[in-house]
DNA sequence: TGTCTTTGTGTCGTTGGCAAACAAATCTGT
DNA sequence: ACAGATTTGTTTGCCAACGACACAAAGACA
């Protein structure tokens, strides 16, 4: 008679998933913690602790140190494997891109940048982004359970194509995401989960920002996450409410670039004038201060140098500056009143400009907001260094974080 | 030995919730399609329907009657039980109020208005709401297991304060909540679920209505739906995502009276001008054909009596509903473009207008919006008579929904 | 009438978790 | 040093909530 016990192992397969993300996140430090935020038992969080470990995503330290100034038994540390699995995670800009291996936690195990032939397609580039990353694979040994992909253009959903791909020459429609999974496909990078190949998850680089952000940086524990940034050209906006982004129907929310911020100011490539597109981003900063953008470097790094360098000396980069600052409060404060966010986050340009007058911009944001609590509204900026790619990375370890147990025996 | 077994109607349990409110919203007409749409076997699909029956909630018919061109045995029919217990019911208006008693499936079982005094402070109208409802439970015996109420303000959560009660001359910040759960506690009314005394829910009537209109009405099946209205002064919005209410971080979401649709338009009481709030709510329109509003009925009655009895006739009116047809475009295109919504559904004076020219309101919306399939973008007139006191009663079923063992024994 | 199709019901086994008793590790006070 | 106090981890027993399966029921169709 086979007696087929049921082991330890096999209890708590409900909660594997919310259990690795805790750790993910960095909220569940030791086991203790991971029982009350679970809200489960001892017995409970302990099996699933020790599935994870068996899993080799999280490591469970065998002696434990007692923290200061605490009674009882010291509880044990969990973290994350460092010699766990790694997702391939890139980002695309107009200037080149960046692929990495991220593992659990956000944290980049190994990156390399990428410089991009002008007016490259899309299949040409994804292709190098894809060599690098096996590239960095091969170097490092590490095991791939997934790959993400963070493009500066809205990407329509469920298809997967960017539809305004404006500062990479692609074409307005071309399908990213297939096209970022065959060039997977074509290498042999395995999905590292159970049923199917590689999926090539792909979204848009400030969506991905504020999920990374979110999870691992300034946006922590916010219930209504509102985070919005430039990169070279353009503004983009994300929310993530509840620990999810607010990607809309089709993938298209949080176009913010089109808001008015000036009834009479420069026209903009939507028909309209005075958008935040065109009156927020580093270009405009740029004009602002009277200076010629040079072709040598990219808009923002031109705009971030000149706040860096000249901010203190130079009364028009002030100036300048304190008119983006006016025209994203403006901006901002449309979209508190529409979104009623609990927590707000800039990158790029923005987050330098929150970084050199914080005080005017969040008084523009109060000004024009409603009865909320505006004036207790955290204006922030971002926190990670490669927020986009730490987001891509983000949406690769998603299957494995709504199901642990898809991932294939190493 | 006492053999304790375990008899079926203790099984599916977890289940109960999602079973009822399939069949709340009309997803699940027979015990087949909710085995299907519960995803259990049959077994457990037919345990739930036995005990949310012995709960008093649905009838399960005992001589199922076969659908004609279908083969196999006949499946039970599932229904709300007519005779299971209600909600009651109020929504607040500038004129007056309306109470009811609101059964499952958002049926209105019993229903009658309510002037209001003038001036009148909030603990008393409210007493005078609670006092009527009480009287339509007392007429028709039915037992009462909640109570919703329906505000024309921003209500902050979580405290449940009304913050821009303009047009009921209550104070700014009146604790609402507090007090129309005050008024349902003095008059015992029950709250007839297990765990403390009646809680009197209350929310922001387009808040309400979007989600009524999502469960019953024009807005049903829709992942992301957008709800923009009237009501007698100013404009108001909603966004139902993915089944549930989207309040922002503190109930102030979807403030969507101050997005500007005209930079050269009336001022605004926010500062501004052209806000939405002042160029597309009733008075505006009235304004906009040159008649006098008169003080006899509130400003929508007699907007909509316009449109009805003289948009053929007199061109006047015709220009000033394709004005604010224009404006309201406008300041859609902006919230498509923000919360990329699969459906809009308008009420109040926006319903009417969508009614008399909805392509020229589809047309300016596409105009202005960007990349998306705006063009696919269905725009609805709303389609529940009371939607926002079915929104109340929601409210108040909510908690039953989410655990029907709950409702304690009748 | 027999067969097919679909739905409802009863039985059994598995699973995922809880409760409780116990064991371990550390702090605190004397 | 030693005895509680405190907190955490582990083991055992148990049970509710299902699924799997076989069978029964009720109609359609030939």
């Amino acid at each position: 008679m086979t007696l087929t016990r049921t082991t330890k192992l096999e209890r708590g397969r409900g909660a594997l998933g919310p259990a690795l993300e805790l750790v993910h996140t960095g909220r569940a430090p030791t086991r203790a913690v991971l029982t009350a935020e679970l809200g489960v038992t001892r017995a409970t969080a302990g099996a699933v602790a020790a599935e994870l470990a068996a899993l080799g995503l999280i490591t469970v330290d065998a002696h434990p140190v007692a923290a200061e100034g605490t009674q009882g038994r010291p509880s044990h540390r969990l973290a994350i494997d460092p010699a766990g699995p790694v997702v391939l995670a890139a980002q695309v800009h107009a200037d080149g891109f960046r692929a990495a291996l991220v593992g659990l936690g956000g944290r980049i195990v190994a990156t390399a940048p990428g410089c991009m032939t002008v007016g490259a397609d899309p299949a040409h580039v994804l292709g190098e982004v894809v060599d690098s990353g096996a590239a960095l694979l091969r170097e490092t040994r590490r095991r791939c359970v997934g790959a993400g992909l963070a493009v500066p253009s809205a990407v329509a959903e469920p298809e997967g194509t960017a539809l305004n791909p404006l500062h990479l020459a692609w074409d307005a429609g071309a399908p990213v995401r297939e096209i970022f999974s065959g060039c997977l496909a074509e290498r042999d990078i395995p999905s590292g989960l159970s049923g199917g190949p590689a999926t090539g998850w792909t979204a848009n680089d400030v969506n991905l920002a504020a999920l990374a952000e979110h999870r691992h940086g300034a946006g922590r524990g916010a219930q209504h996450l509102l985070v919005v940034g430039t990169g070279h050209r353009g503004v983009g906006g994300a929310l993530v409410s509840h620990g999810k982004l607010h990607t809309g129907s089709s993938g298209l929310a949080l176009e913010v670039g089109h808001l008015t911020v000036d009834p009479t100011g420069r026209p903009c490539h939507c028909g309209g004038r005075g958008c935040l597109d065109v009156e927020a981003d580093p270009l405009a900063f740029l004009e602002e201060t009277g200076r010629r953008p040079g072709p040598e470097v990219s808009l923002l790094e031109q705009a971030l140098e000149l706040i860096r360098a000249e901010y203190d000396t130079d009364a028009r980069v002030r100036a300048a500056a304190g008119t983006l600052i006016d025209r994203l409060g403006l901006g901002l404060a449309g979209l508190v009143n529409i979104l009623n966010p609990d927590r707000i986050v800039l990158a790029g340009l923005h987050r330098a400009l929150v970084d050199v007058d914080g005080a005017r911009l969040r008084g523009a944001i109060t000004e024009r907001s409603l009865w909320g609590r505006s004036g207790e509204l955290p204006v922030l900026p971002c926190s990670l260094r490669h927020n986009s790619l730490v987001g891509a990375a983000e949406l690769a370890w998603q299957p494995v974080l709504d199901d642990p147990l898809r991932l294939l025996p190493a």
